[in-house]
This record gives structure tokens, sequence and C-alpha cells, in this order.
DNA sequence: ATGTTAATCTTGCCACTGGTAAGATATCGG
DNA sequence: CCGATATCTTACCAGTGGCAAGATTAACAT
């Protein structure tokens, strides 16, 4: 047993979870500027180089922390959708809006997560967790068809026709450009939302 | 006359002007994260703490490299409208794909405009500038219907209905989401966007 | 012209960052 | 029980941005 005690133990037992979490927190915190190695490392009351071993370099934690957002983001979906009419549109919509509350309440994260840079290797981990938020949202579309995902042509422009759409509103929401009629109060960008979103989706269900 | 000879000169002449191009150059050439005041500063031959004065600190540069990032973007838009049908909706498309080839050549720089810190004050020769751009993109949605720009019931909500499609197109396509179908190679995207961007514009011509 | 003020730039310093190297400590397999 | 290995620490390094104090030049009033 390595020792779950909360006392202080050399080898602290689930490190790498541990600087995960406060990754997270940090990044939260902070954002992605003030973000710090050292200062997640004393968040878990650790050595500044000690998630060398665990994550290779900082990138390597940012590649960590982008598989977790990922997730986030999927699991906001889904959420959002638990909620929602089981009506093929309405779950699209809400799952939009769920991608858009990720977006809100962890700007930095959100963020994170698209604009890793291209580099090499991107960790397998992190793009299989980026299809699965993409798939889902596919599959959200494909079911306004009643069919299987991809099966039809032009499915693939009509999943980023979709994309294009939440994602373009979230950027726009964080950067603060949708100022003038909605500010600030939460959920007061459903209704612009939906709007922007358009109507042409809505008619091609069934 | 203020010295506009080459020779070394303890006061330089136009620092701030020679301060933003290199630190476009910088940007372009290294990223936001590998962004060095110092750099800069060596690549102009001054010491590092010069640019303090013209900027106060690396946040106010990086405001006067957005004020020029939004007129680089308003540019590349013109640009692209330039070689484009005179027709009210392919001016609008045009202005999109612009939009898309400055992300596609400074990606960083285009980064950058949209995750300015929502702070105290961005500085109101960026939000002059960010305004033109908007102002442009919504004369461009106005021209589809001939009249002037903001005229009509729900233009505010048509004009975002095109901005956040443009830019989550921009976005997703920096984040390499683009990949399946169109990879790479320059104007590649073209075909994509024009599906992605929905024909609900071209029917309200007129 | 001449001296005073203000703007511009440099040098030297500080705390902080991430990465490396070498050593300390604990776990694990024989 | 002992050696091999994984985990973590300490000590150091180059690089970063900001501040303070001083050097140099321009602008300006008289």
């Amino acid at each position: 047993m390595p020792k779950a005690s909360p006392k202080k133990a050399y080898h602290h037992g689930d490190l790498r979870r541990a600087i995960i979490d406060a990754g997270e927190a940090e990044l939260a915190e902070r954002g992605l500027e003030g973000f710090s190695l050292r200062r997640v490392s004393a968040r878990v009351g650790v050595s500044h180089t000690a998630p060398a071993h665990h994550f290779g370099d900082a990138a390597g934690l940012i590649n960590a922390l982008a598989e977790r957002g990922f997730h986030r983001l999927l699991e906001a979906m889904v959420a959002r959708q638990a909620t929602a009419p089981r009506d093929a549109y309405e779950q699209l919509i809400a799952s939009g809006l769920g991608y858009l509350a990720f977006a809100e309440q962890d700007p930095a994260l959100f963020r994170l997560i698209f604009s890793l840079p291209k580099g090499p290797d991107p960790g397998a981990a992190v793009m299989a967790a980026a299809d699965a938020a993409f798939l889902h949202l596919a599959g959200n579309v494909a079911a306004l068809h009643g069919a299987e995902p991809m099966a039809h042509p032009g499915a693939y422009e009509e999943v980023m026709a979709c994309w294009t759409r939440v994602h373009g509103f979230a950027e726009l929401m964080l950067a603060g450009h949708l100022a003038p009629p909605c500010a600030g109060r939460a959920g007061a960008h459903e209704a612009l939302f939906r709007k922007v979103f358009g109507a042409e989706f809505a008619a091609k269900v069934g």
C-alpha cells in the first residue's frame, strides 16, 4: 500500500494526478499566461522539478491538461443534452450550449485545448480525446437524419458547419465581442446563439 | 531634424515604430509563447528596458501589436474583396476569405488580437481598430439588403451569424481541425468555407 | 547663445521561470 | 536481505520582465 495517509511521505503516491488537478486549478485561477510549473508544484507541496519525471517538460503537462480539457468539453455537452428535449435538433442545440457553457466556465482551459502547437506529436491521448468530442458532435448532426454518422454525402461539411458556428460563437464570446445586446449575465447568450446558429438544421430533421 | 542617418545615435529617432515592427516579426517567427521583450529590443539594437518608456510594460507592447493586427485583418479583407466580383454576396464571401488568409498567414498575430485579456482598459486605440474591422464586416452584410448598416431588425444577429462562422472556421483551421478532406495547400479551404458558410445569405440578396 | 527642463536610453540589480545534473529516499524484484 | 529502479530534492544555470539610478540628448525658454 503506497501510504495514503496525508502525512509527508517522500513518495507522493499519486503525484501525476495531483499535479494535473493542481494544474487545472492554477490554469483556471491565473490563466495560461500566469501558469507556472513552480506554482503548481508548490501547490502540491513538491519541488518544482518533481513533475518532470511524470510529464517530461512543461509542454508535457500542458498536453495532459489538454487531454482532460477535451474530456471536460465532452462532459459539458452531454450534461447539457441531458436537460434538453430528446428531439434531435434540440439535442444538437443543447450540445452547442454545453460547449459554450464550458468555454464560459473555464476560458483558460477552453483556449488551451484549441491552441496546442501543431508540433510533431501532440500526444496520442490528446488526439483521442479531441476525436471523441468531435465524433460526439458528428453523432448529434447525423441524428438529424436518423442515419448512421457520416453515412450521407455532404455529411462532413454539415458537421463542420455546426462546429464552426458553435466554436466561433464561443471564441468571440470569450474575446468580449458579443457586447452590444447581451452583456455578462449567464444564459443571456442562448437566444443569440439560437439565431446565429441558423434554422437550416431545424428543417433537416427527419 | 532628428538624425535620420543609420549610424548609432543615442536617440533612435523612431523607436516606437521600430519596436512594433520588430515585435511583429518576432511574433510571426517565434509565436506568442516565445515572445520576449529582450529579443525584440536586441533586434532593434537597443537595451531591453528601452521599450518601457514607449509602451509601459510588456502588455503595452502587446496592445500596440494588437492594434496593428486589427488593421492588418481589415487590410486582408479589403484586399481580397478587390479581387472578387462586385456582387454583394461575393464581396461578403471574399471578405471572409481575406479573414481566413490573414489567419493563415500570421497565426500568432491573429490569435493575439482575439485573446487580449478583457482587463480594465484594453486601450482605446485597440478597440477602435477592432470596431473598424467589425463595422467593415457589418457593412458587407448590410450590403446584402442594399440598405444602410444595421437599419433593419435582426441586423445584429445577421452580422454575428456571419462573423461567428468565419471566425470559427479560422480558429479550427489554425487548431488543425480541418484535416480530413483538405490538408495544407493554400486555397484548399475555399470550397469548404463556402459550403460551411451556408447559402442562406446568398438568398437574401436584393 | 546659453542654461534649464524634459525626454530618451543604458547599466545594474531583483525575483521569478523552466531545464539539467547530481544526490537522497523509497519501492520493488530477486 | 540486497541490489536495481523509480521517485523526489537540492543546487545550479541561462533567460525573462520590471525597477531604480544614472548617462546622454533633444526641446525650449530667455
